[in-house]
DNA sequence: CGCAGCTTTTGAATCGAATCAACCCTGCCG
DNA sequence: CGGCAGGGTTGATTCGATTCAAAAGCTGCG
């Protein structure tokens, strides 16, 4: 096998007694190549040790075959399943994805996509929990294909799960159970996403006649701003205290019942609903229950998205947004005993 | 701004009004254009939006300033945020990372590493668990400097937490605090890394007169294994049911604590050490007590390494290995009141 | 034997940036 | 006034693979 890493197609070619236009159909022509002359260059390419230079494929092609995916909230599980299940999918259209976090740093965000750019990556998938109308701008500006998910505004294509839906579920569960009481956890800022799931619950408690919404704001969307909103709730006069709570996502949901296990029933006094269905939302301390946004076909449509954008098969032109329905899973926060 | 993204740098050039070679030399050395002359290769580049092609100049240069990094036990969240560290430390200088995972996946990570060769990445850095010789003989066949972290076998350079001594701190600590009948849960797969912590547990109970050591093994490190670890000590004999456990990483420990504290008073009953200290590790049921391998450290360590390799620095040749310091955490796990 | 119609193979041109020997100026010194 | 140093600039060549028009081989048939 192979020395030093610095063969070329040349050499096969030479080794193989062949021009590099017939090493080259080897590849990517196979059919036009006699199985003879295949034969040989198959010999030459491992006793070389042959492996093709992608950056002079790339230069020539006008194609990389990499896609960047920008990624925002990296602390979150569900992203980091989120991004397993996608480079699966895209590995199996022969993409390479390139994984970065802007950790909410607005001019390094800047930069990320720059290197994408300068990478000449075929497309872009924006994951993104804020605003992205001035990144996306730029990524069109030069021309690179993009799609977002979450996020509905038709700045670019999309796919996304339908958040008011997965409110809905998630109160309607609560109410469901005789819950009356209920409280809603996750910050607000300005986060599209979360006011649609806000909405859903107040759509669902509408319909219902004593029922009470508490809204509680964090930080962030973390197990330990779930805690301090574990405190928070607890601390409010008996009459307040919420008896149903939907958190904005697993690990928030997670941070409340680490809390309130030690102080209250679960679910007997307070049942608890989170979203997303992270893989550890079943191993926490009491099994929460979770409105789940399965990952696989999340990730599947957004590549399948992203793929059409880049090949210009205009399905539906620039609109294409795809939304996605989420499903409930119950378990021991919300239904005692439902333990496998 | 730019148009379609078709500006290379001889349109720079020409609208400058200067020859490619000086435009190229604005950016490598700058000192060696004039002032004026870079004034407006400036505006020519803002004006055309230009954004040099990093394949061109990879296959020129012969460097691509990429890092590939295999990651194995993505799941576990200790590895996603030594991931966001090595990014930083890799970003400040210059190299973008190309993050993917094997999953375990024996084939799948053949394909990866081809990849990396493929793409002429510039190092590559092997976060494994498992045996890596023959992944690094096919690198170093390419002539592609390696560097692998937790991993003292002396196939590459490497950077790893003294692996003993975690077991030996947690060891300790809990006999300081009186337990005698001491756990440790994990699987041992023939994982060095284990075997060398379990050892490190042997150490200090061999000085213990009248200390026993339970060893429950696990088939995977995550959280739910800790749970069935839970159970099955929870139904071992009275007289061999532990005082004290040392899990072999914080979502091991964290799943015992998930189980355990609604049995027995944690620590009371049983102290708690889990290792890595990942950030969840403070936010758990019962906050637990850990051995903390710093990340921002053993990124930076790893970094390091590999761009002295990728320079030829030998810096002690190929027998460079790094090894870190761990230091115990202590919470409620193991000492009650220890809450913030 | 010649030729149409295939199947294979060839090799020069090309992608976009980096390199570096050669060249052009200016100014200064002897 | 000629020579020289050195700051600036040039542009042909190169990196490694792909492309494609054209050439070369081959078959079978009249």
């Amino acid at each position: 096998m192979g020395r030093v890493s610095f063969v070329r197609l040349t050499d096969v070619a030479a080794r193989a007694g062949v021009s590099p236009g017939t090493v080259s159909n080897f590849f990517h022509n196979p059919s036009r190549v006699a199985e003879l002359t295949a034969e040989r260059i198959r010999a030459a390419i491992d006793d070389l040790g042959y492996v093709p230079n992608d950056a002079a494929r790339a230069l020539r092609r006008r194609e990389t075959k990499l896609i960047g995916h920008l990624a925002f909230e990296v602390a979150n599980p569900y992203s980091a399943e989120f991004v397993r299940a996608f480079d699966r999918e895209a590995r199996a259209l022969g993409y390479t994805v390139l994984n970065v976090s802007s950790e909410g740093d607005h001019e390094l965000q800047r930069t990320l996509i720059e290197t994408f750019v300068r990478q000449r990556v075929d497309g872009v998938l924006l994951t993104p929990t804020g605003g992205v109308g001035e990144t996306v701008d730029v990524l069109k500006g030069h021309g690179v294909p993009v799609v977002l998910t979450d996020n509905l505004d038709g700045a670019a294509p999309a796919v996304a799960y339908d958040d008011r839906l997965t409110g809905r579920l998630a109160a309607e569960h609560l109410v469901n159970l005789g819950r009356r009481k209920i409280a809603f956890v996750g910050n607000r800022d300005g986060v599209e996403i979360i006011a649609r799931r806000l909405q859903g619950v107040r759509d669902v408690l509408a319909g219902v006649p004593d029922s009470s919404l508490e809204v509680v704001d964090l930080e962030t969307r973390s197990v330990a701003s779930g805690r301090v909103a574990a405190q928070r709730l607890a601390a409010l006069t008996p009459d307040r205290i919420p008896d149903g709570i939907v958190a904005v996502n697993d690990p928030v949901g997670i941070g409340l019942l680490n809390v309130l296990s030690h102080r209250v029933r679960v679910p007997e006094d307070v049942a608890i609903v989170g979203i997303d269905d992270i893989e550890f939302a079943a191993e926490a301390v009491v099994p929460l229950t979770s409105v789940a946004r399965p990952i696989d076909d999340f990730a599947a449509q957004s590549l399948r998205l992203l793929h059409s954008q880049i090949h210009g098969d205009a399905t539906g032109g620039e609109r294409s947004l795809v939304v996605l329905e989420p499903r409930l899973i119950v378990r021991e926060s919300t239904v005692p005993g439902t333990a496998t």
